[in-house]
DNA sequence: CTTCCACGGGAACACTGGGGTG
DNA sequence: CACCCCAGTGTTCCCGTGGAAG
């Protein structure tokens, strides 16, 4: 029977002698029982949350930090010891953690909270407010202390700060309950272009979280390690290295697990006995190309011409500008019949992918010949050309010149 | 000091996919 | 069922503005 033989496979490869003791633990979404380097953050949320042990609503609490420095970790960490403490003393106690960055707009996150407490709502349809009374009396219903973390909340906010605002005024309009907010953000200037009432109410409390420098790093990763992998499979210069390289990325711890991870996969991979500094290196390379492909594949259509004129235009020079590629791009459009969008929509695009790390766009002025986005791009023209040609509309480029009349400078 | 180009914020619009109402 | 309401998304249109070359 062919089940036998693949079977057999699996069995083989299962016999296969592992590095790993539990794999889990080097994923960035575990949340360890303990956190090295920030206790005194830990200290500081429990302080102010405490309160909610009492029965009080907390303060709301705005936490900074850049991706990797454990702002996460520490929320959920907080939250679930507290929930915990609220079981044994019998409190209502619910701490909500919510992803902004999937929950992106008032109305899901409002339908999110409103579900949270029992409350039937269609995913879209009704008015935002409607959903917010469906939220308040799933709440209000019995005495509860809800603690809402929202986590990137700058995603949520970009677009209409209303929820914000709502939420953060919401205890007056409970009888019965209590909300506190803890909002988390990697965008330090998140709360400039917030309407001054929400910002000071938000901010009651603020919590920054600075980035580990390389030796943090390294404390971090040998705890994981330790519970991670078997004895002795790491080489002794794997974990500095890790370390160095996130250090590199402002401190991203998520990232030096990623790395340690991914290294032994590969070194389990290639049967290999021992984590080596090799195998790091090619796990640095491997993540930045899987980055990027992932990038260029999820991107749009018209994100994807826009991109395809930047390689085109990189082929022949270095560094160009909005108006350079605009003009390759119009005419990209019209050779494979797609719609040309507007200089605006395109300055935006190009932003997006700057954003995203896959160009550099800088503006300069260029004194009497104004101003303008100077683009380069910044991830390996190969790996996107590979992942660009993968498009079956973009395939027929393949035979793009751009015409004589596109004079470049 | 003027000049110039594109930046980037904001308003408005079209369109989509859903809901409620009579 | 027809019809209107709503949020969300991607886009266009409009326009004030930055800042060094000239």
């Amino acid at each position: 029977m062919a089940t036998g033989a693949l079977s057999k496979i699996f069995e083989e490869l299962l016999n296969k002698d592992t590095l790993f003791k539990n794999r889990e633990v080097l994923r960035s979404s575990h949340t360890p029982d303990y956190l090295p380097h920030r206790e005194e953050q830990v200290n500081h949320l429990a302080s102010i949350l405490v309160s909610a042990l009492r029965g009080d609503s907390p303060s709301n609490v705005l936490i900074y930090g850049k991706t990797g420095t454990g702002k996460t970790a520490v929320a959920k960490f907080v939250g679930k010891e507290l929930e915990d403490m609220g079981e044994a003393k019998g409190l209502p106690l619910y701490v909500i953690y919510v992803n902004c960055e999937i929950v992106d707009t008032q109305y899901r996150l409002l339908a999110h909270l409103a579900t949270y407490f029992g409350r039937d709502v269609p995913m879209t349809g009704w008015p935002t407010d409607r959903v917010y009374e469906e939220f308040r009396e799933g709440l209000d219903s019995e005495f509860r202390i809800a603690i809402i973390i929202l986590d990137e909340i700058d995603k949520l906010a970009r677009r209409g700060d209303d929820v914000l605002y709502n939420l953060s005024r919401m205890n007056s309009n409970l009888k019965n309950s209590k909300v506190s907010i803890i909002g988390i953000t990697n965008d330090l200037t998140f709360t400039d272009h917030l309407d001054p009432r929400v910002r000071s109410s938000l901010g009651e409390e603020e919590l920054i979280f600075p980035p580990y420098n390389a030796t943090q790093i390294e404390d971090i990763l040998k705890q994981r390690a330790e519970e991670a992998f078997k004895e002795g499979v790491l080489d002794d210069t794997v974990i500095p290295l890790c370390s160095a390289y996130a250090a590199q990325e402002h401190g991203d711890a998520r990232r030096a697990l990623d790395l340690l991870r991914i290294s032994a996969e590969l070194a389990e991979r290639r049967g290999d006995k021992r984590v080596t500094e090799e195998h790091v290196r090619m796990a640095q390379d491997k993540i930045e190309v899987d980055r990027v492909v992932e990038v260029v594949r999820t991107l749009p259509t018209q994100s994807k011409l826009v991109l395809a004129s930047i390689v085109w235009l990189s082929g022949r020079m270095k560094s160009f500008t909005t108006g350079e590629i605009y003009r390759v791009y119009r005419q990209m459009c019209m050779y494979i019949g797609a719609d040309v969008l507007t200089q605006r929509r395109v300055t935006d695009l190009i932003s997006e992918l700057d954003m995203l790390g896959i160009v550099n766009a800088t503006v300069i002025s260029k004194g009497r010949h104004g101003r303008t986005k100077e683009v380069s791009l910044s991830a390996s023209i190969e790996t996107i050309k590979l992942v660009l040609n993968e498009d079956y509309r973009l395939k027929e480029l393949s035979g793009f010149r751009a015409s004589t009349q596109t004079s470049l400078i």
